[in-house]
Order: structure tokens, then C-alpha cells, then sequence
DNA sequence: GTGATAGTTCGATCACGATCGAAACAACAC
DNA sequence: GTGTTGTTTCGATCGTGATCGAACTATCAC
């Protein structure tokens, strides 16, 4: 009966707790899969699912496919100024919640994810990379430049002549972790064998940790510096 | 399990369709009484004073007391740049009401946005104030300068003489049609009532259009051009 | 005082939607 | 291939909350 966008309809689906939860969750700008999210959420996975579908649909988050994960993130920075400014209403009233602990370290530092190197170590050499034109985002793609394969042959990597649609020379992968994309794909695993090669990290026993030596530390923060 | 303000809440109250009618009357700025709001929803006064009652308790309304009527407004600028954040989030979804009529052209021109003008010409006022430094931004606050304050008085627009923190004398309210920012506080106010005091423009009943006459569009174009 | 209008409280109903169990589907590991 | 894990679909249950009828209070008009 009355003019104007219709407000209830996204402020429903903000409204349940569960859905409430997961937006929150995904407010630190990092993108969880459907079972993170149930978990933050405190409900099933087929819960957890059936607002995600829902949320996705009104276009509140996006996701990304990869593998058998789906991983969600906020579908911009409207959507989280506004559960900012929720937030702020819902502050003056005084709601608040609790807080949960957090998990292991040695993981978020450094680990193999796959077949290449994750955790804050992985990211920090993605955004190095990028940063310095060695890597450029095209939309989903992802592409080494003329200077990032010479920089890299020239370091030790050994990379193939050309790449194949079948198996692309880089990819991005989403961190467990950090959250933040991380290099894939052939030069991925190039990288990461590289450095296992060269004894600057080693992997640990029966676990995912990759540990990096101190000379291989150094060494490692002195070429991906930022 | 999550720390944080509970969104949920309020986004739940606002999530109702009934109560999202109300609070979408109240965006016209005017004080409205339990009835005309019942009347606004399409509910009964029983449920009508159901509803206020939770927006009152949540502070998304205040009330004020008047003979036998209660007239009900929203409870600051905070709370009609949420349900405008929300509205924009809500158009880009396509997610309008059944009946999204002529109307819709007219409201993307000029409306009132709770008690200042927003719209094409409400953010053409903001960038023409912005581009001549009669408006400054600081990061999230916003000033009004020295030239800006003289400029808008010699204009005829009243402004006290200062502002306090509680209520600013400029801030910005982000639009839904136009996405982008306009001028909200004291100032915003005060200018939208001085177009209506010339007669440069008019409120059309019932709704949240403003009218410009031709002279008063000339007249503004020709102070807020670009 | 009586009557009329505005608003509220109570109680009961009723529908919608959140939830989970079970089972299917998909992608990987071996 | 088999087994494991992540995600989804279906079906059924179940609780919460919106809604209205009826009765009640409050203010005004006379």
C-alpha cells in the first residue's frame, strides 16, 4: 500500500538471529564457508544452508566456489555500512552479546594448503607480488607478468614454458585463516617447493604446519617484503 | 557465541511489515498519532499500539503526549539513515513494494529524508556546497566553514550560532536513490525549510515528494549549480 | 453527569518460518 | 572402486510472534 523500496524484506532476513550471527561473522571482511558459519551461527549445517541461500539471493553476500567448499563473504561495503549503522542503533539500546576464544597459531602462520604455501606466509607473498606488478588480477583470472616469471626463474622457481587452461599457471585460493587470498595453481606449488627445496622451512610431522628456519625466515621477508 | 551489538533486534522490529509502514511514514519527517500510523500499516489500533509500544521501548520512536493523542515521530537523524541505508540496499535487489507507481521518478527527484531534503537535489545542494568549500569533509564529520556559514545566511537560510555535539550542525546522510551523500544536521534542516518558506518548493501531502515550482527550480539551480 | 473518540491491555487464534533428521549430492582422499 | 567430508534438498515439527475481538482506561465536548 505504500511507496518506496521494500525495507522489511532485508531487514527480515538481518532480523533472525542465526542469519544475524553470520553477518556478523562475515563484518571482519573475511570469507567463511557454509559449515564456519553454522558453527558461528549455532545451527545446523542444513540451517546454515537455508540462509545462506537466502541471503545470497537477496544479495547481501557473495560466494565463491571452490572445491567442495563455499566460501561467503559481505557482498560490499553497502551492506556492511549498513549492519555498521545497525550496529550503532543496537548499541544505544544496550545489546550486547559474548565472545568465543580463539584456535591454534602455528596453522595461521604458515601450513600447506593442498599443494602450496597458506597462512599469513602465503598472503604476505601473494600481496607482495601483487604489489610490486609481478601478479595482476584480471576478474577471476590471474596472471604472471614478464617481470614475475623473470623474477622468480631468477630466484630458483621452476616454472613450465607455457600454461594450460586444464592446469593455470597461478591461482587464487582463499586463506582458512587469514582470509585473504593466497597463491595457487603450478607457480603455487613451484613456490612452496622451493622453499622446502632450498631447507629454508620444513614440513612437520603428521600436520599441515610448514616451519620456517630462522635463516629461512629472513631470508623469506627479505624478498616478499611489502 | 559472537561478540557484538545484537542486530538482530532491531532489525527484527524493523522487519515486520507493518511496523517497517510505520516507520516508512515517519521518514516524511511529520509527527503521526497511533491511529494515522494504524491506518499507514494497515492494521488495527490494537496491533498499531502493539507495535509503537516495541519501537518506543527499542528507541526507534519517541512519542509525545498531546490531549488524548500521542503523536509519534522517529527518534532522530540516526535512525532515518538507517531505514535510508536500507532502502538502498533494498532497491538494488529489486525488491520493491507490489506497487511501485508513478511516484518513484518524483521521490528519486526531491523528498524529504526525516527533516532535510534528499534526492537529486538534495545531493546536487551537497556537491555544489562541497566543490566551493562552503562544506568540508573530516573524515566522518563534517564542517561547515566560515564562507559557507555567511553564504547560506546572506541566502536567508537561519542557522544557530553554535553547534553542540548532540546535535551537529551538518552531517551526511547517504541517499538510496542516488547513493550518494546529502545534507543532513541543523544546516540540512534549516535549508530545506527555506525553500519551503520561499515557496521555491512545496510538500505534497501524504507523501515524502517535494515540489519544486519552475521558478524555484531555476532559482536553485542557478545558487546550486556545479 | 452522558456520550464520543483515542489509546491500551488481555486473551485466544493462527500462520509463517526457523529448525533439525534423514537422505541425497558433490568433491576429494586413498 | 570405497570411504570421508562439505553442502544441499526434502519433510515434518514446533515455537514465536503478529493479529484481531472484546473489554477497559483516558481525554474531551456538551
Amino acid at each position: 500500500m505504500k511507496e518506496g523500496p521494500n525495507i522489511a524484506g532485508i531487514a527480515a532476513l538481518i532480523g533472525d538471529p542465526a542469519r544475524a550471527n553470520m553477518l556478523q561473522a562475515l563484518m571482519t571482511g573475511v570469507a567463511l564457508t557454509a559449515s564456519e558459519l553454522a558453527q558461528e551461527a549455532g545451527v545446523t549445517p542444513q540451517t546454515s544452508s537455508f540462509h545462506l541461500s537466502r541471503l545470497a539471493e537477496a544479495g547481501l553476500v557473495s560466494l565463491r566456489k571452490q572445491g567442495r567448499h563455499k566460501y561467503y563473504s559481505l557482498a560490499d561495503s553497502d551492506v556492511a555500512a549498513l549492519l555498521e549503522a545497525m550496529s550503532g542503533i543496537a548499541m544505544r539500546t544496550g545489546m550486547t552479546r559474548v565472545r568465543t576464544g580463539p584456535k591454534e597459531p602455528a596453522l595461521r602462520k604458515a601450513r600447506v594448503c593442498y599443494n602450496h604455501l597458506a597462512g599469513e606466509y602465503g598472503v604476505q607473498a601473494y600481496d607482495s607480488l601483487l604489489a610490486r606488478d609481478f601478479l595482476v588480477e584480471d576478474g577471476e583470472q590471474l596472471h604472471l607478468t614478464g617481470d614475475g616469471r623473470s623474477f622468480l626463474t631468477e630466484l630458483g622457481v621452476v616454472l613450465p614454458e607455457k600454461e594450460t587452461k586444464r592446469r593455470p599457471l597461478c591461482k587464487s585460493c582463499l586463506d582458512w585463516s587469514a582470509r585473504r587470498s593466497h597463491l595457487a595453481g603450478i607457480a603455487g606449488t613451484s613456490l612452496l617447493s622451493f622453499f622446502l627445496d632450498q631447507g629454508w622451512a620444513k614440513r612437520v610431522e603428521g600436520s599441515r604446519i610448514i616451519e620456517f628456519s630462522r635463516d629461512g625466515d629472513s631470508r623469506f621477508h627479505a624478498i616478499f617484503s611489502l
